[in-house]
DNA sequence: AGATGTCTGTTGCCGTTGCAACATGGATGC
DNA sequence: GCATCCATGTTGCAACGGCAACAGACATCT
Protein backbone atom coordinates (compact mmCIF):
# COMPACT_ATOMS: atom_id res chain seq x y z
CA UNK A 1 0.00 0.00 0.00
CA UNK A 2 1.64 3.42 -0.73
CA UNK A 3 1.59 5.58 2.33
CA UNK A 4 2.69 8.67 0.04
CA UNK A 5 -1.47 10.38 0.92
CA UNK A 6 -0.79 9.71 4.68
CA UNK A 7 2.97 11.47 5.21
CA UNK A 8 1.28 14.68 6.45
CA UNK A 9 -0.40 12.36 9.23
CA UNK A 10 2.77 10.46 9.90
CA UNK A 11 4.75 14.17 10.63
CA UNK A 12 2.56 14.99 13.18
CA UNK A 13 3.13 11.64 15.36
CA UNK A 14 6.25 12.29 18.14
CA UNK A 15 7.55 9.66 16.37
CA UNK A 16 8.19 10.60 13.21
CA UNK A 17 7.64 14.61 13.47
CA UNK A 18 8.76 16.82 10.74
CA UNK A 19 10.25 14.30 8.74
CA UNK A 20 10.75 15.02 4.94
CA UNK A 21 9.17 13.10 2.38
CA UNK A 22 12.22 10.95 1.60
CA UNK A 23 13.14 10.59 4.90
CA UNK A 24 9.64 8.88 5.37
CA UNK A 25 10.09 6.91 2.26
CA UNK A 26 13.52 5.50 3.81
CA UNK A 27 11.39 4.99 7.51
CA UNK A 28 8.61 3.11 5.68
CA UNK A 29 11.15 0.78 3.26
CA UNK A 30 12.77 -0.25 6.66
CA UNK A 31 10.05 -1.32 8.39
CA UNK A 32 7.91 -2.45 6.25
CA UNK A 33 4.65 -1.72 8.29
CA UNK A 34 1.32 -2.88 7.68
CA UNK A 35 -1.67 -0.97 7.34
CA UNK A 36 -5.39 -2.21 8.53
CA UNK A 37 -8.78 -1.11 8.39
CA UNK A 38 -11.13 -1.33 11.78
CA UNK A 39 -14.79 -1.06 12.14
CA UNK A 40 -16.14 1.13 14.69
CA UNK A 41 -15.98 -1.22 18.03
CA UNK A 42 -13.41 -3.04 16.87
CA UNK A 43 -10.49 -3.93 19.02
CA UNK A 44 -6.97 -3.02 18.11
CA UNK A 45 -5.78 -3.93 21.51
CA UNK A 46 -6.52 -6.06 24.17
CA UNK A 47 -5.64 -5.59 27.50
CA UNK A 48 -3.79 -8.56 29.29
CA UNK A 49 -2.19 -9.33 26.08
CA UNK A 50 1.83 -8.55 24.62
CA UNK A 51 2.16 -6.76 21.64
CA UNK A 52 5.49 -5.79 19.80
CA UNK A 53 3.76 -3.68 17.35
CA UNK A 54 3.34 0.15 17.77
CA UNK A 55 0.34 1.68 16.12
CA UNK A 56 -0.56 4.84 14.38
CA UNK A 57 -4.00 6.07 13.60
CA UNK A 58 -3.80 6.85 10.10
CA UNK A 59 -8.02 8.07 9.72
CA UNK A 60 -10.65 7.94 12.44
CA UNK A 61 -10.34 8.01 15.96
CA UNK A 62 -9.48 5.19 18.96
CA UNK A 63 -9.93 5.19 22.61
CA UNK A 64 -7.95 3.40 25.19
CA UNK A 65 -9.52 2.18 28.37
CA UNK A 66 -8.50 0.11 31.54
CA UNK A 67 -11.10 -2.72 32.38
CA UNK A 68 -11.44 -2.11 36.50
CA UNK A 69 -11.89 -4.67 38.60
CA UNK A 70 -15.34 -4.33 38.74
CA UNK A 71 -16.02 -4.75 35.40
CA UNK A 72 -16.93 -1.36 34.05
CA UNK A 73 -14.29 0.88 32.06
CA UNK A 74 -12.35 4.11 32.53
CA UNK A 75 -11.51 5.77 29.33
CA UNK A 76 -7.96 6.75 29.61
CA UNK A 77 -7.23 8.92 26.32
CA UNK A 78 -8.90 9.49 22.42
CA UNK A 79 -6.55 9.74 20.08
CA UNK A 80 -6.98 10.96 16.25
CA UNK A 81 -5.01 11.06 12.90
CA UNK A 82 -1.71 11.66 13.99
CA UNK A 83 -2.33 9.83 17.65
CA UNK A 84 0.89 6.92 18.42
CA UNK A 85 -0.17 3.87 20.98
CA UNK A 86 1.42 1.16 22.45
CA UNK A 87 4.88 2.08 21.95
CA UNK A 88 5.69 2.00 25.69
CA UNK A 89 3.88 -1.77 25.42
CA UNK A 90 5.44 -3.08 21.78
CA UNK A 91 9.66 -2.23 23.92
CA UNK A 92 8.45 -3.90 26.88
CA UNK A 93 7.48 -7.81 28.45
CA UNK A 94 4.38 -6.55 30.03
CA UNK A 95 0.65 -7.75 29.48
CA UNK A 96 -1.25 -4.20 27.91
CA UNK A 97 -2.94 -2.61 30.99
CA UNK A 98 -5.44 -0.71 28.51
CA UNK A 99 -8.09 -1.76 25.62
CA UNK A 100 -7.71 0.18 22.18
CA UNK A 101 -10.78 0.48 20.79
CA UNK A 102 -12.05 2.12 17.29
CA UNK A 103 -14.47 5.05 18.09
CA UNK A 104 -15.40 5.13 14.53
CA UNK A 105 -13.89 3.21 11.63
CA UNK A 106 -10.54 4.25 11.35
CA UNK A 107 -7.25 2.94 9.40
CA UNK A 108 -4.30 2.20 11.38
CA UNK A 109 -0.83 1.61 10.65
CA UNK A 110 1.47 -0.78 12.35
CA UNK A 111 5.12 -0.63 13.52
CA UNK A 112 7.16 -3.54 14.43
CA UNK A 113 9.57 -2.83 17.18
CA UNK A 114 12.24 -5.18 16.50
CA UNK A 115 12.33 -2.76 12.79
CA UNK A 116 12.85 -0.05 14.77
CA UNK A 117 15.05 -0.56 17.71
CA UNK A 118 17.24 -2.55 15.38
CA UNK A 119 18.46 0.32 13.26
CA UNK A 120 19.72 -1.47 9.88
CA UNK A 121 23.40 -1.57 8.47
CA UNK A 122 22.67 1.39 6.71
CA UNK A 123 22.32 3.58 9.55
CA UNK A 124 20.04 6.37 8.28
CA UNK A 125 20.79 8.84 10.11
CA UNK A 126 16.56 9.62 10.49
CA UNK A 127 16.33 6.31 11.65
CA UNK A 128 18.83 7.47 14.68
CA UNK A 129 16.60 10.83 14.76
CA UNK A 130 13.44 8.35 15.09
CA UNK A 131 14.94 6.57 18.42
CA UNK A 132 15.76 9.56 19.97
CA UNK A 133 11.88 10.61 19.62
CA UNK A 134 10.91 7.33 20.92
CA UNK A 135 12.76 7.62 23.81
CA UNK A 136 11.73 11.27 24.17
CA UNK A 137 8.04 10.06 23.80
CA UNK A 138 7.94 7.68 26.36
CA UNK A 139 10.08 9.53 28.46
CA UNK A 140 7.06 12.53 28.31
CA UNK A 141 4.51 9.66 29.12
CA UNK A 142 6.64 8.43 32.28
CA UNK A 143 6.64 12.13 33.59
CA UNK A 144 3.19 12.89 32.58
CA UNK A 145 2.23 10.05 34.55
CA UNK A 146 5.00 11.00 37.56
CA UNK A 147 3.10 14.26 37.89
CA UNK A 148 -0.72 12.54 37.97
CA UNK A 149 0.89 10.63 41.04
CA UNK A 150 2.66 13.66 42.92
CA UNK A 151 -1.36 15.30 42.31
CA UNK A 152 -2.93 11.80 43.48
CA UNK A 153 -0.66 11.35 47.04
CA UNK A 154 -2.22 14.90 47.86
CA UNK A 155 -4.52 13.74 50.37
CA UNK A 156 -6.63 17.06 50.92
CA UNK A 157 -8.92 17.83 47.49
CA UNK A 158 -8.01 21.35 48.09
CA UNK A 159 -4.03 20.95 47.63
CA UNK A 160 -4.96 18.76 44.43
CA UNK A 161 -7.06 21.37 42.86
CA UNK A 162 -4.22 23.66 43.57
CA UNK A 163 -2.01 21.85 41.75
CA UNK A 164 -3.79 21.68 39.18
CA UNK A 165 -4.71 25.22 38.78
CA UNK A 166 -0.88 26.24 39.04
CA UNK A 167 -0.18 23.77 36.47
CA UNK A 168 -1.93 24.96 33.96
CA UNK A 169 -1.34 28.36 34.84
CA UNK A 170 1.88 27.68 33.99
CA UNK A 171 1.27 25.37 30.61
CA UNK A 172 -1.13 28.35 29.78
CA UNK A 173 1.65 31.15 30.83
CA UNK A 174 -1.48 32.78 31.99
CA UNK A 175 -3.14 33.33 35.30
CA UNK A 176 -6.25 33.35 32.97
CA UNK A 177 -7.06 30.30 31.25
CA UNK A 178 -9.75 27.60 29.50
CA UNK A 179 -9.63 24.07 29.39
CA UNK A 180 -11.96 21.76 27.66
CA UNK A 181 -11.99 19.65 30.22
CA UNK A 182 -15.62 19.05 31.84
CA UNK A 183 -16.03 19.07 35.85
CA UNK A 184 -16.95 15.31 35.52
CA UNK A 185 -13.85 15.33 33.61
CA UNK A 186 -11.88 17.35 36.19
CA UNK A 187 -12.87 15.13 38.77
CA UNK A 188 -12.02 11.97 37.32
CA UNK A 189 -8.62 12.65 36.39
CA UNK A 190 -7.72 14.95 40.30
CA UNK A 191 -10.15 11.19 41.59
CA UNK A 192 -12.84 13.15 43.09
CA UNK A 193 -16.38 13.21 43.37
CA UNK A 194 -17.52 15.41 40.81
CA UNK A 195 -20.18 17.01 43.43
CA UNK A 196 -17.03 17.46 45.68
CA UNK A 197 -14.88 19.35 43.33
CA UNK A 198 -17.96 21.66 42.96
CA UNK A 199 -18.15 22.36 46.59
CA UNK A 200 -14.18 22.91 46.75
CA UNK A 201 -14.58 25.40 43.78
CA UNK A 202 -16.94 27.17 45.44
CA UNK A 203 -14.88 27.58 48.69
CA UNK A 204 -12.15 28.48 46.97
CA UNK A 205 -13.97 31.17 45.61
CA UNK A 206 -15.29 32.21 48.37
CA UNK A 207 -11.66 32.61 50.11
CA UNK A 208 -10.77 34.73 47.27
CA UNK A 209 -8.26 32.21 45.60
CA UNK A 210 -9.73 32.41 42.14
CA UNK A 211 -12.87 32.72 39.89
CA UNK A 212 -14.31 29.82 37.53
CA UNK A 213 -16.90 29.37 34.89
CA UNK A 214 -17.08 26.02 33.50
CA UNK A 215 -13.71 25.98 32.22
CA UNK A 216 -12.62 29.28 32.31
CA UNK A 217 -10.07 29.64 35.24
CA UNK A 218 -8.58 32.93 36.77
CA UNK A 219 -6.06 32.87 39.40
CA UNK A 220 -6.81 35.68 41.88
CA UNK A 221 -4.09 34.87 44.51
CA UNK A 222 -1.22 32.49 43.59
CA UNK A 223 0.73 32.86 46.89
CA UNK A 224 -2.38 31.70 48.38
CA UNK A 225 -3.09 28.75 46.15
CA UNK A 226 0.20 27.59 46.48
CA UNK A 227 0.25 27.77 50.38
CA UNK A 228 -2.89 25.27 49.94
CA UNK A 229 -0.43 22.70 47.84
CA UNK A 230 0.63 20.76 51.04
CA UNK B 1 40.52 5.22 34.54
CA UNK B 2 40.12 1.51 33.93
CA UNK B 3 36.35 0.01 34.44
CA UNK B 4 37.87 -3.49 34.39
CA UNK B 5 37.55 -3.60 38.46
CA UNK B 6 33.96 -2.36 38.39
CA UNK B 7 32.74 -5.11 34.88
CA UNK B 8 30.59 -7.27 37.80
CA UNK B 9 28.76 -4.31 38.68
CA UNK B 10 27.96 -3.43 35.82
CA UNK B 11 26.87 -6.57 34.02
CA UNK B 12 24.18 -5.95 37.24
CA UNK B 13 22.54 -2.96 35.72
CA UNK B 14 19.65 -2.94 33.71
CA UNK B 15 21.17 -1.43 30.98
CA UNK B 16 24.46 -3.75 30.61
CA UNK B 17 22.62 -6.64 31.88
CA UNK B 18 24.89 -10.21 31.07
CA UNK B 19 27.38 -8.05 29.15
CA UNK B 20 30.74 -10.31 28.49
CA UNK B 21 34.27 -8.90 28.89
CA UNK B 22 34.86 -7.41 25.08
CA UNK B 23 31.48 -6.09 25.09
CA UNK B 24 31.87 -3.74 27.92
CA UNK B 25 35.36 -3.26 26.51
CA UNK B 26 33.52 -1.79 23.29
CA UNK B 27 31.10 0.06 24.58
CA UNK B 28 33.04 1.77 27.58
CA UNK B 29 35.51 3.01 24.33
CA UNK B 30 31.98 4.12 22.10
CA UNK B 31 30.70 5.98 25.49
CA UNK B 32 33.90 7.28 27.35
CA UNK B 33 32.35 8.01 30.18
CA UNK B 34 33.09 9.92 32.94
CA UNK B 35 33.63 8.36 36.89
CA UNK B 36 33.57 10.51 39.91
CA UNK B 37 33.81 9.81 43.74
CA UNK B 38 31.25 11.60 45.92
CA UNK B 39 30.96 12.04 49.56
CA UNK B 40 28.12 11.21 51.77
CA UNK B 41 25.58 13.86 51.56
CA UNK B 42 27.07 15.09 48.04
CA UNK B 43 24.21 16.22 45.70
CA UNK B 44 24.61 14.38 42.56
CA UNK B 45 21.66 15.34 40.47
CA UNK B 46 19.93 18.12 41.33
CA UNK B 47 15.69 18.42 41.27
CA UNK B 48 14.44 21.33 38.50
CA UNK B 49 17.45 20.81 36.60
CA UNK B 50 18.14 18.89 33.02
CA UNK B 51 20.33 16.71 32.83
CA UNK B 52 22.22 14.64 29.91
CA UNK B 53 24.16 12.05 31.22
CA UNK B 54 22.57 8.65 33.15
CA UNK B 55 24.40 7.27 36.28
CA UNK B 56 25.56 4.20 37.51
CA UNK B 57 26.51 3.38 40.96
CA UNK B 58 29.53 1.81 41.02
CA UNK B 59 30.38 2.05 44.60
CA UNK B 60 28.22 3.20 47.98
CA UNK B 61 24.58 4.22 48.38
CA UNK B 62 22.72 6.48 46.71
CA UNK B 63 18.99 7.91 47.98
CA UNK B 64 16.99 9.62 45.13
CA UNK B 65 13.86 12.36 47.10
CA UNK B 66 11.50 14.54 46.09
CA UNK B 67 11.17 18.17 47.60
CA UNK B 68 7.37 17.84 48.76
CA UNK B 69 5.38 21.29 48.15
CA UNK B 70 5.94 22.08 52.02
CA UNK B 71 9.34 22.02 52.07
CA UNK B 72 10.30 18.44 53.47
CA UNK B 73 11.71 15.67 51.18
CA UNK B 74 10.24 11.98 50.72
CA UNK B 75 12.30 9.57 49.82
CA UNK B 76 11.72 7.47 46.53
CA UNK B 77 14.28 4.90 46.51
CA UNK B 78 17.82 3.87 47.22
CA UNK B 79 20.34 1.62 45.16
CA UNK B 80 23.38 0.16 45.46
CA UNK B 81 26.00 -1.07 43.29
CA UNK B 82 24.75 -1.56 40.16
CA UNK B 83 21.86 0.98 40.30
CA UNK B 84 21.48 2.59 37.15
CA UNK B 85 19.58 6.23 37.82
CA UNK B 86 18.94 9.66 35.24
CA UNK B 87 17.89 6.95 32.62
CA UNK B 88 14.05 8.61 32.30
CA UNK B 89 15.92 12.32 32.55
CA UNK B 90 18.68 12.02 30.11
CA UNK B 91 16.81 11.50 27.04
CA UNK B 92 13.96 13.93 27.57
CA UNK B 93 13.99 17.40 27.95
CA UNK B 94 12.20 17.74 30.76
CA UNK B 95 14.01 19.10 34.69
CA UNK B 96 13.94 16.48 36.86
CA UNK B 97 11.90 15.38 39.77
CA UNK B 98 13.68 13.81 42.09
CA UNK B 99 17.20 15.12 43.50
CA UNK B 100 19.71 12.07 44.12
CA UNK B 101 21.87 12.34 47.26
CA UNK B 102 25.13 10.31 48.50
CA UNK B 103 23.95 8.00 51.50
CA UNK B 104 27.55 7.12 52.23
CA UNK B 105 30.87 7.95 49.95
CA UNK B 106 30.02 6.56 46.79
CA UNK B 107 31.67 6.33 43.22
CA UNK B 108 29.15 6.48 39.76
CA UNK B 109 29.95 6.11 36.39
CA UNK B 110 28.12 8.75 34.10
CA UNK B 111 27.55 7.96 30.60
CA UNK B 112 26.43 10.37 28.14
CA UNK B 113 23.13 9.74 26.74
CA UNK B 114 24.28 11.06 23.27
CA UNK B 115 26.34 8.51 22.80
CA UNK B 116 23.95 6.29 23.70
CA UNK B 117 21.16 6.90 21.53
CA UNK B 118 23.70 7.19 18.40
CA UNK B 119 25.03 4.08 17.62
CA UNK B 120 28.06 4.80 16.23
CA UNK B 121 28.89 4.12 12.24
CA UNK B 122 30.24 0.36 13.57
CA UNK B 123 27.07 -0.53 14.60
CA UNK B 124 27.93 -3.01 17.44
CA UNK B 125 25.60 -5.89 18.35
CA UNK B 126 26.65 -4.95 21.59
CA UNK B 127 25.19 -1.52 21.41
CA UNK B 128 22.07 -2.36 19.57
CA UNK B 129 21.15 -4.64 22.62
CA UNK B 130 21.87 -1.80 24.91
CA UNK B 131 19.28 0.18 23.43
CA UNK B 132 16.85 -2.42 23.90
CA UNK B 133 17.45 -2.31 27.25
CA UNK B 134 17.42 1.17 27.23
CA UNK B 135 13.90 1.18 26.09
CA UNK B 136 13.06 -2.24 28.14
CA UNK B 137 13.89 -0.52 31.44
CA UNK B 138 11.85 2.82 30.93
CA UNK B 139 8.80 1.16 29.84
CA UNK B 140 9.47 -0.82 32.97
CA UNK B 141 9.71 2.26 34.67
CA UNK B 142 6.72 3.36 33.57
CA UNK B 143 4.12 0.13 34.11
CA UNK B 144 5.43 -0.12 37.82
CA UNK B 145 4.48 3.96 37.84
CA UNK B 146 1.09 2.62 36.00
CA UNK B 147 0.69 0.23 38.84
CA UNK B 148 1.16 2.47 41.67
CA UNK B 149 -1.72 5.27 39.77
CA UNK B 150 -3.61 1.87 39.86
CA UNK B 151 -3.40 2.23 43.28
CA UNK B 152 -4.17 5.10 44.15
CA UNK B 153 -7.23 5.68 42.29
CA UNK B 154 -8.54 3.43 44.58
CA UNK B 155 -10.97 5.50 46.75
CA UNK B 156 -10.80 3.19 50.33
CA UNK B 157 -8.23 1.90 51.70
CA UNK B 158 -9.36 -1.89 52.09
CA UNK B 159 -9.25 -1.71 47.70
CA UNK B 160 -5.31 -0.31 48.21
CA UNK B 161 -4.52 -2.80 50.47
CA UNK B 162 -6.08 -5.89 48.99
CA UNK B 163 -5.08 -5.05 45.40
CA UNK B 164 -1.15 -5.07 46.64
CA UNK B 165 -1.80 -7.94 48.22
CA UNK B 166 -2.62 -9.84 45.06
CA UNK B 167 0.07 -8.23 43.15
CA UNK B 168 2.67 -9.54 45.77
CA UNK B 169 1.46 -12.80 46.29
CA UNK B 170 1.56 -13.27 42.33
CA UNK B 171 5.35 -11.48 42.38
CA UNK B 172 5.72 -14.23 45.08
CA UNK B 173 4.37 -17.06 43.35
CA UNK B 174 2.84 -17.73 46.85
CA UNK B 175 0.12 -16.47 48.69
CA UNK B 176 2.43 -16.65 51.80
CA UNK B 177 5.09 -14.35 51.56
CA UNK B 178 7.36 -11.73 53.15
CA UNK B 179 8.37 -8.15 52.11
CA UNK B 180 11.11 -6.17 53.82
CA UNK B 181 8.50 -2.84 54.08
CA UNK B 182 7.79 -1.31 57.58
CA UNK B 183 4.44 -0.67 58.16
CA UNK B 184 5.19 2.78 57.83
CA UNK B 185 6.87 2.38 54.63
CA UNK B 186 3.76 0.49 53.30
CA UNK B 187 1.35 2.92 54.77
CA UNK B 188 3.77 5.07 52.53
CA UNK B 189 3.52 3.41 49.58
CA UNK B 190 -0.14 2.94 50.07
CA UNK B 191 -0.78 6.78 50.91
CA UNK B 192 -2.27 6.53 54.43
CA UNK B 193 -1.69 6.81 57.67
CA UNK B 194 0.26 3.96 59.60
CA UNK B 195 -2.12 3.67 62.19
CA UNK B 196 -4.88 3.41 59.42
CA UNK B 197 -2.76 1.14 57.72
CA UNK B 198 -2.98 -0.73 60.82
CA UNK B 199 -6.73 -0.70 61.78
CA UNK B 200 -7.43 -2.13 58.55
CA UNK B 201 -5.46 -4.70 58.66
CA UNK B 202 -6.89 -5.55 62.04
CA UNK B 203 -10.64 -5.56 60.32
CA UNK B 204 -9.24 -7.59 57.33
CA UNK B 205 -7.74 -10.19 59.65
CA UNK B 206 -11.37 -10.07 61.36
CA UNK B 207 -12.78 -10.73 58.19
CA UNK B 208 -10.80 -13.75 57.46
CA UNK B 209 -9.31 -12.57 54.86
CA UNK B 210 -5.79 -12.75 55.66
CA UNK B 211 -3.15 -13.63 58.68
CA UNK B 212 0.02 -11.11 59.08
CA UNK B 213 2.48 -10.08 60.95
CA UNK B 214 5.10 -7.96 60.63
CA UNK B 215 6.17 -8.04 57.37
CA UNK B 216 5.15 -11.77 56.72
CA UNK B 217 1.45 -11.81 55.21
CA UNK B 218 -0.55 -15.34 54.11
CA UNK B 219 -3.81 -14.71 52.19
CA UNK B 220 -6.61 -16.87 53.32
CA UNK B 221 -9.26 -15.85 50.82
CA UNK B 222 -8.31 -14.58 47.76
CA UNK B 223 -11.72 -14.47 46.17
CA UNK B 224 -12.90 -12.75 49.10
CA UNK B 225 -9.83 -10.07 48.47
CA UNK B 226 -10.58 -9.94 45.14
CA UNK B 227 -14.33 -8.72 45.44
CA UNK B 228 -12.73 -5.85 47.89
CA UNK B 229 -11.01 -4.17 45.12
CA UNK B 230 -13.60 -1.63 44.68
C1' DA C 1 -42.03 27.20 21.92
C1' DG C 2 -41.65 22.99 24.01
C1' DA C 3 -39.23 18.84 24.99
C1' DT C 4 -35.17 16.55 26.04
C1' DG C 5 -30.57 15.83 27.53
C1' DT C 6 -26.26 17.31 29.52
C1' DC C 7 -23.42 19.98 32.51
C1' DT C 8 -22.99 22.31 36.78
C1' DG C 9 -23.93 23.87 41.52
C1' DT C 10 -25.98 22.96 46.16
C1' DT C 11 -27.05 20.50 50.20
C1' DG C 12 -27.79 16.78 53.92
C1' DC C 13 -26.10 12.61 55.53
C1' DC C 14 -22.65 9.63 57.35
C1' DG C 15 -18.78 6.48 56.62
C1' DT C 16 -13.91 6.26 56.06
C1' DT C 17 -9.83 7.80 57.39
C1' DG C 18 -6.35 11.23 59.21
C1' DC C 19 -4.55 12.61 63.51
C1' DA C 20 -3.05 12.36 68.19
C1' DA C 21 -2.15 9.85 72.18
C1' DC C 22 -1.08 5.81 74.43
C1' DA C 23 0.02 0.73 75.07
C1' DT C 24 2.71 -3.26 73.84
C1' DG C 25 6.52 -5.88 72.53
C1' DG C 26 10.86 -6.94 70.43
C1' DA C 27 15.70 -5.49 69.76
C1' DT C 28 19.84 -3.48 71.35
C1' DG C 29 23.09 -1.57 74.59
C1' DC C 30 25.00 -0.89 79.23
C1' DG D 1 18.50 -7.05 84.83
C1' DC D 2 17.31 -2.44 83.31
C1' DA D 3 16.93 1.42 80.15
C1' DT D 4 16.14 2.99 75.68
C1' DC D 5 14.49 2.98 71.13
C1' DC D 6 11.80 1.68 67.40
C1' DA D 7 8.03 -0.79 65.09
C1' DT D 8 3.45 -1.97 65.66
C1' DG D 9 -1.33 -2.17 67.43
C1' DT D 10 -5.38 0.26 69.53
C1' DT D 11 -8.73 3.74 70.20
C1' DG D 12 -11.49 8.29 70.43
C1' DC D 13 -12.50 12.22 67.92
C1' DA D 14 -13.27 15.23 64.17
C1' DA D 15 -13.74 16.19 59.44
C1' DC D 16 -13.02 15.48 54.66
C1' DG D 17 -15.21 13.90 51.02
C1' DG D 18 -18.30 10.18 48.72
C1' DC D 19 -23.00 9.55 47.65
C1' DA D 20 -27.60 10.69 46.46
C1' DA D 21 -31.04 13.80 45.29
C1' DC D 22 -32.50 17.94 43.41
C1' DA D 23 -32.45 22.48 40.91
C1' DG D 24 -30.96 25.64 37.56
C1' DA D 25 -28.47 26.87 33.20
C1' DC D 26 -27.56 25.89 28.58
C1' DA D 27 -27.57 23.39 24.09
C1' DT D 28 -29.95 20.74 20.64
C1' DC D 29 -33.79 18.99 18.09
C1' DT D 30 -38.39 18.91 16.22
Amino acid sequence: MDLKPYYAVLRQTSLLRGMRDDELDTMMQCFAPRVRRYQKGEILLLAGFENREMGIVLEGEISAFKNTPDGGNVVITHMGPGGLFGDVLSGSSERSPVSVMAQTDCLALWLPYQKIIRPCAKLHATHLQLLQNLVLTISNKYFALDRRVELLICKSLRARIAIWLLDQAEHAKSDTFAVSLTRAGLAEYLNCDRSALSRELSRMQKDGLLETYRGSFKLLDKDGLRAQCQ
